[in-house]
DNA sequence: ATGTATGGAGAGTAGGACTATCCGAGTTGG
DNA sequence: CCAACTCGGATAGTCCTACTCTCCATACAT
């Protein structure tokens, strides 16, 4: 098919499409003439991923062409491509040095000791964490501060169920798709039902007045 | 104070300072003359806080406006507020309409019936929720998407702790301004830990090679 | 044959989050 | 008391991201 019909059956503009291509998100058609270009369904899988992470997981543009680089290059573990897949959808924060992230380096380290988890500080997470923990310190959080290990057990939870599921020794292609979709679109999942939860419970304890949501105001 | 001093304190640049000034982040400080104004500790807490809900929170400078309206308006509920900080944090999507949406809806219901959850579809979550799975389902991860049920548990114990935590009858003001920190903040908590409890999941499973993570290539 | 679609490249646009520049009015150190 | 600095407020400019538009020389369709 060519570019007209790609962008049908998408729902993706021919000027994005092209623009997906000259990023290097999408990889280019096949040429049968200098100037015309053949897709095939494997494109139109891609450009729906890259839709899915875009748009529902929220990644950017490089983010995402990160990640399906990963995806694609044959080199890459599936361990690794979860590693990308992190580090896409982490947001980075240049590092501070005060008292209240050497108490939060402290805490999060005491809690992987703890929990004996197997990661270090190369995680993007780690830091991010640590990031979050100082935050809350310096803002009086401490209340949420002392959920970490509340939160780390339902993670790991969460996790052990994430790798099971994702993995299985089938096409690499597909499994790190998987992998990658997964990690993406399920933080996404994550955040939408920590919402619902979260109303559920106040609700619990307040009678719950009107539900929240619905847009602005 | 004036101005110099609290950008010294925070470690805002002034030129920061004043855009959020405009913006309506940040309440004016008290006019000495008409060129001339004084801010104090509010000031510097609140400045805090917008960095916290911005840089580690990633909320955009809109968003942040919506939640600190909040904060600071006294006819909104803690419960309301509970609802204005999930909309700021979820990413918005056009909703599309097709098999894979309605098996998401079904889904979504079912689970919601299931765990007795008191929401309704007009939280922001809900949406967000059926998004995601549908596009899990557009996308062949029907695996992550039989998760929700982990997913669903996992959320309900944290939500049940996080509300008890951030919720006392203190002063309004300031148990707003944690429950607003702790869902925003909460969540990038809750992201960093799965990616590490990924990791070492996946490494149990692997007897893990390198530890991903550490920026780009 | 003639009108529409295509590939590729470059320029243009809209929104977001600052950052820089001005200016007339305080404030401060010598 | 005066020069140098700082301030508040407003406007304009910058950089980035994710597109979107415009061209043009083919290619395809009728």
């Amino acid at each position: 098919m060519r570019i007209g019909e790609l962008s049908r059956r998408t729902d993706v503009s021919v000027a994005s499409i092209k623009y997906y291509l000259r990023e290097g998100l999408l990889p280019p058609g096949e040429l049968s003439s200098p100037n015309q270009a053949q897709y095939d369904d494997a494109h139109v899988r891609r450009l729906r991923l890259i839709r899915a992470l875009v748009d529902v997981g929220g990644l950017t543009i490089a983010g995402a062409r990160d990640v399906l680089a990963a995806v694609d290059d044959e080199q890459v573990s599936l361990y690794a491509a979860l590693g990308r897949a992190q580090d896409a959808v982490m947001t980075r924060t240049e590092p501070v040095d005060d008292d209240a992230t050497a108490r939060a380096e402290k805490a999060v380290a005491e809690m992987v000791e703890r929990r004996g988890w197997t990661t270090s500080e190369t995680n993007p997470g780690w830091r991010t964490a640590v990031d979050v923990l100082a935050a809350l310190d310096r803002h009086g959080g401490e209340r949420v501060a002392g959920l970490l290990d509340v939160y780390a057990g339902a993670m790991e939870t969460v996790a052990e169920h994430e790798v099971a599921a994702v993995v299985d020794t089938e096409q690499r292609e597909r499994s790190i798709e998987r992998v990658v979709t997964g990690i993406v679109l399920g933080g996404a999942l994550i955040a939408a039902l920590r919402g619902m939860a979260e109303q559920s419970a106040a609700a619990a304890r307040y009678g719950g007045g009107a539900a929240p949501g619905g847009g602005a105001v």
